[in-house]
DNA sequence: CCCGTTTATCGTAAATTTACGATGGAGAGA
DNA sequence: TCTCTCCATCGTAAATTTACGATAAACGGG
């Protein structure tokens, strides 16, 4: 009977358990209200490649990073402009003007948020 | 001077640093070749809410979820199953027959995973 | 063997994302 | 002031995502 052989490669409990109807007061974070488009929200930041590059570079020195970051990414300029835009509305990074350019570094909290909210899941 | 306070509000060095040129052998994680597509790939499952629900259900009973998952979103029957799909294409969720229902359960080491690849950002 | 239940897949439409080149604006230095 | 550099924004095209209803497929029960 393959049934019960495609059981065991689910999880290890056989059964079947019902829906738990969610809000069960098991953890304050999970029943908050938003907590389901907040996670989604900060995980779409990262949905992307060449968004995970540039929190990457941006971690790598912990200071602000003077916009050559496009030559970190085979895209062009204004592509990554909009990544840039998508992260610092999502929070992850901020920037600041110096001089000509532009300064970016990220924002640890919203990672530590981040971090925060997968383990609540 | 607002240039000085808006570096201020970026990060506390006041200075730009360049940029890295990334690896630099500094953690073999995220030096790693497909880091920014591993995480990216992960992040995604989790960038929409919908999706976020569904894994909130099934991480809440430590046990396989038969399907009425529907009556939890407010989505149709095929819009859910799809959503399903994209969990179970980046390894999120696993899913099993159990008669003429499905079987669903969180593969726990995919969020543990996504958890590494957030830690060494 | 048919039937009802449950879920996946197909076809499709709307919305969003991704990417590019072109343009515009802000600041530094001649 | 004029110009040059750096970056954001605009306009736009292609690709992807999201959502739905309709249909098909798998299974157990009668």
């Amino acid at each position: 009977m393959k049934t019960k052989a495609a059981i065991d490669a689910c999880c290890d409990t056989g059964s079947c358990a019902p829906v738990p109807s969610l809000p069960k007061g098991k953890r304050a974070l999970s029943r908050s209200k938003g907590f389901d488009k907040e996670l989604a929200r900060l995980a779409k930041a990262l949905a992307h490649p060449a968004r995970v590059r540039i929190v990457q570079a941006l971690m790598k020195v912990n200071a602000c990073v003077c916009g050559d970051l496009v030559e970190l990414l085979p895209l062009a300029q204004s592509t990554v402009s909009q990544h840039l835009k998508v992260l610092k509305l999502a929070g992850v990074v901020q920037g600041a003007v110096e001089g000509p350019k532009r300064c970016y570094c990220v924002n640890p909290a919203a990672l530590n948020r981040l971090k925060e909210l997968l383990s609540n899941l």
